[in-house]
DNA sequence: TTCACATTTCATGTTTTTCTTATATTATAG
DNA sequence: CTATAATATAAGAAAAACATGAAATGTGAA
């Protein structure tokens, strides 16, 4: 069973994309876009961090392929692009959040 | 579909979870010891780090839960203890490496 | 054009991670 | 008890991540 053996080559590719994950406010803004794109005044008021950092944090998501968006007029509408996050973040609600209210 | 909403609450601990995950050489120390339980010297061959580092690494690891060890003699054996692990490198690398070679 | 809105970029300070070197602990052998 | 092997801890500096406030960009409205 060698099935999860992640190549050297491959190492600092994952490692990106995790720490892409691996912060609090980051993790609660791909909670908001598992349920579908949003804008970033919309993700501001539903996880209430100041505009700037939101943009940074959307920032590193987009740099690390994790998210995209789209313009429509003065609104930019994010979403989720990569798809290894939703079953990531399903494993992960699956331990750390089920059966605990 | 509101599976994948992590609480508020457990968002700290989960990202604490990944960023025990997000980093390359304890990608390669966690993909080594998938393959079953391994002694410190034996990490340090196979993966190539010095031991300090790696016994850093480890340290880090152990405190977020992922890995623990038993001791026999000097020597200690460190194997995976968190059942998400697994999972997650399989998920991992379904995506970033199957099919590449 | 002028103004306001939505969002980003820049600059800066702080905290966290990571690496490195040196020292310490723990267990076994002699 | 002394020496050595296996591993951990401490302490430092360098690099990356994060937060904050000020200024800039791009878009649409008047």
């Amino acid at each position: 069973m060698d099935l999860m053996q992640i190549k050297p080559d491959n190492v600092e590719a994952v490692a990106g994309f995790l720490k892409g994950l691996a912060n609090p406010s980051r993790l609660l803004i791909l909670c908001a876009l598992s349920q579908g794109e949003k804008n970033v005044t919309e993700l501001i008021a539903a996880i209430g961090l100041p505009p700037t950092s939101m943009s940074q944090h959307l920032s590193k998501l987009k740099t690390e392929g994790i998210v995209d968006f789209r313009r429509e007029h003065r609104t930019l509408y994010y979403f989720i692009t990569h798809p290894v996050v939703n079953e990531i973040m399903t494993v992960l609600y699956g331990h750390f959040c089920a059966g605990k209210g």
